[in-house]
Parts: structure tokens; C-alpha cells; sequence
DNA sequence: CATTTCTCTGACCGTTCGGTCAGCGGAGAG
DNA sequence: CTCTCCGCTGACCGAACGGTCAGAGAAATG
């Protein structure tokens, strides 16, 4: 019966691509993109180079996909914390401890999101990893960006350029990630938390009257 | 006669690694460090590939090599500005500025210092480029650390942890700094260093009395 | 049972890269 | 001019990777 074939297909489908998927992140969380192989993927998922073909068309069309499902989970997840419709020091906060803790979760996409945020060479493209990824950063800085400026627009923060605010503010914060994921013991994330909120609402000078 | 063959010699092999470090410095900041060859770097010398290898046992050594003359070349510029002795926001403002300004002039050395100061794999070891330059890294944001440990000594600034401190700053300002290098039109530099100082020295809050 | 129709396999291919080495060619000595 | 020395060359090698494809093997069909 035909019926049963397309059942199976359509069943089987995204199940492959979920397993695939995710032993793609693993693997990229053990060695880093650069250094993740077909093979190894293939390995991790138990199945053989060759099937991975029958899902994706080539390498990079899967890492594209691993990353959009990872970022769009974070991208939720963040703006989640900064639609709360509390004071904005609170939504900041929010923000930060969303991002530290999504990545204390999912400490198997960290890597992959820095492979894509640090978009490799400079002027030359053409290169046999996706480069086409880069967006996604983009849209994310978009958001924390937008977050700053209207802020900003409510006179709340200083009206430096927001894009730039928004770069240094996650450049700073995925430092401090990395390290973390490096720290066989890190410290408790709300430490990490306050010193980039702290400093952000008011500087590391010390307070002249405590 | 034999003195002759030894001037030779010791004349021209500082004078090749020079050539070489050079010309693997250009290649890198063109193409990124993952994707520049041996043999591109011959090219750019002007010699053969097989003729690298006279000067440096393998890429791995050439890669430190060169990275390690870079990192000197920033120690340098940062701690002299760090040593000035005058007020502590003015050290803090002169040390980014530099910290701008040097990778403003040097483009070619950035993103050998991001590839340095971001370890590739996570526990894995063993790759094909080089992991021994990671104490580069490790030794320049110590610097940084110290510095604001000082400050804190002096009760100058808040009591954050200064290495972690050290590292937010760092990764943020690298962040900018990478941005602006992709930009065919950036802004000033002073713009960028006056985001981030102002940021540190008094957060993003909008002044109450301005 | 034979036949058809799937998914899945892993040996294989072409390419790229780090690294090697037999030998070239010029400069100096006799 | 010949011989020796030596910095340099680039063809070559093996390893590793992304990607392919003929066919194995299970499952459904008759």
C-alpha cells in the first residue's frame, strides 16, 4: 500500500533531522565547528556518513539549520526577559541572567554561537563553512539593540549609539560564558550577573557614599 | 673562507623570519588564521614552501612565533599606557584608547588575536593549529586584571572580581574593535573608546542632574 | 516464496593541506 | 674553468575532509 510508505517518510523524516540535529550540536560542542567532520556527526548520531546526505544537502546546509532552531530558542527566550513590563535596571537584569543561564542550559550551542557570531575571514568569502549565518547574529544584536534604544527614546539610558552599546554589552557578556564553560567549578551565575549589571546601571567606580 | 659562510648565515636568518612573520601576518589578517596556508604564505614572502620550513619546524611554531611578537607589541603600547601616573578614569580612558588605536593601526595582527585569545576546541586538544598561544592571552588580560585590582587596593572602583572584570572589558572592547575593522567607513575611534569608558566609569543610566 | 520498494551503508573519489627531500643554481675558492 | 658548498626550490607524499553511489538488507506486497 502506498498510504503506509508516505506515512513512514513523513514520520521518519523529521525524526532523522532531530537526531541529526542534535548530535551535530554535540559534537560541535565537544570540538568546535571548524573541527566538526561529517563523519563525526555521523558517528554520533549512529548512522553512517551517507545518510546524513539523504537529510541535508550538504555541510553547510546543516549547520544553517542546527543554528537557526539554536538561535531562534534564544532569541525567544531573551526577548521573553525584555518584554517584562517592569523598570528598566529589572528588564536589564532579566535580560543578562536569561543569557548566562540559556547558555549554563544549552552549553552544547555555545560554541556553534560563537562560530557564527565571529563571521571567520574578513573581506574574502568562499569559504567551505557556512558564512551565511551571520544574520542571525545580526537579528539577535537587533533586539538587544532595540532594547537600548528605547530606552533611550524614555530618556532612561545615555544616548550612546545603540548598535554599539548592544555589541559591547554581548561581546562582554559571551567573554564571560566562555570562560565559565571553561571553569570546571565557575562561580554561581548570579555573580557573573551582577558584575555586568552593576556596572552597566552605574559604572565601577566606587560609590563615594555607600 | 669560513667566517664568511657564518656571517651569511647569521645575517640572513633573522632577516627571513622577519620576512616570514611578516608575510604570515598579512596573510592571516586577509584570510583569518583557520584558512591561511603554508603556501600562501610562501607566496606573499616571496619564497618556496618548502623554504618556510628551514626557518620554522612546522605551522604551529610559526603561528606562535608570530603571534608571540604581536602580543609583545600590545603589552608594550597597553602597559605604558596603564603606567602613567595620573588619575585612575584617565589611565583607564588612555588604556582603551591604545588598546583602539593599536589594533587601528596593525588591522593585520586581529584576527591572529582573536583566533589567540579564543581557544578553538573545548577539552579536545590535540588540533592541527596551534593551543600553546593561549597564555598569551591568559598574560595580557592578567595585566588588565591587575590594573583594576590596583584600583581596587586604592578603593577607587567597585570590588568586582578583577579578572572577571578584565574579561568583560576586554571581550567587549575586542567586539567593537572587530565590528569597526568590518565597517568600510567606521566612526571615530574616539566615539567607540568614549562608549566604553563612559559606560565604565558611570553606566548607561541617563544622568538625574546633567 | 519471489518481487518490489524503501532506507541506509561504507568504500570510494577528488581536493586540499602540512610536511619532505632530491636536486638545482649561484657564489666563492683554488 | 672546475669544484664545493649551501640556500632554496617545487614536485611529491600521506592524511583528512566533503561529497557520491552502487548495492546490501529489511519491510511491505502479491
Amino acid at each position: 500500500m502506498v498510504g503506509t510508505h508516505r506515512n513512514l517518510r513523513e514520520l521518519l523524516e523529521p525524526v532523522r533531522i532531530r537526531e541529526i540535529g542534535d548530535a551535530a550540536l554535540r559534537v560541535v560542542s565537544r570540538k568546535g565547528l571548524e573541527r566538526t567532520t561529517m563523519q563525526e556527526i555521523a558517528d554520533e548520531a549512529g548512522l553512517a556518513k551517507g545518510t546524513l546526505y539523504l537529510y541535508f544537502d550538504s555541510r553547510d546546509e546543516l549547520v544553517l539549520h542546527v543554528a537557526e532552531s539554536a538561535f531562534e530558542e534564544l532569541q525567544v527566550a531573551v526577548a521573553e526577559a525584555l518584554a517584562r513590563d517592569v523598570a528598566f535596571p529589572e528588564r536589564l537584569a532579566a535580560a543578562v541572567l536569561t543569557h548566562v543561564e540559556f547558555f549554563e542550559r544549552r552549553r552544547d550551542f555555545f560554541r556553534l554561537f560563537l562560530s557564527v557570531a565571529h563571521p571567520g575571514p574578513g573581506v574574502e568569502r568562499s569559504a567551505r563553512h557556512s558564512r551565511s549565518c551571520n544574520p542571525l547574529y545580526r537579528a539577535y544584536l537587533d533586539r538587544l539593540a532595540s532594547f537600548f534604544a528605547q530606552g533611550q527614546a524614555r530618556e532612561e539610558i545615555r544616548p550612546f549609539p545603540p548598535d554599539r552599546l548592544a555589541l559591547f554589552v554581548s561581546e562582554g557578556i559571551a567573554g564571560l560564558i566562555l570562560r565559565r564553560l571553561g571553569e570546571t567549578d565557575p562561580p554561581p551565575v548570579e555573580e557573573d550577573v551582577r558584575l555586568v549589571v552593576d556596572t552597566l546601571t552605574g559604572g565601577i567606580n566606587a560609590r563615594r557614599n555607600p
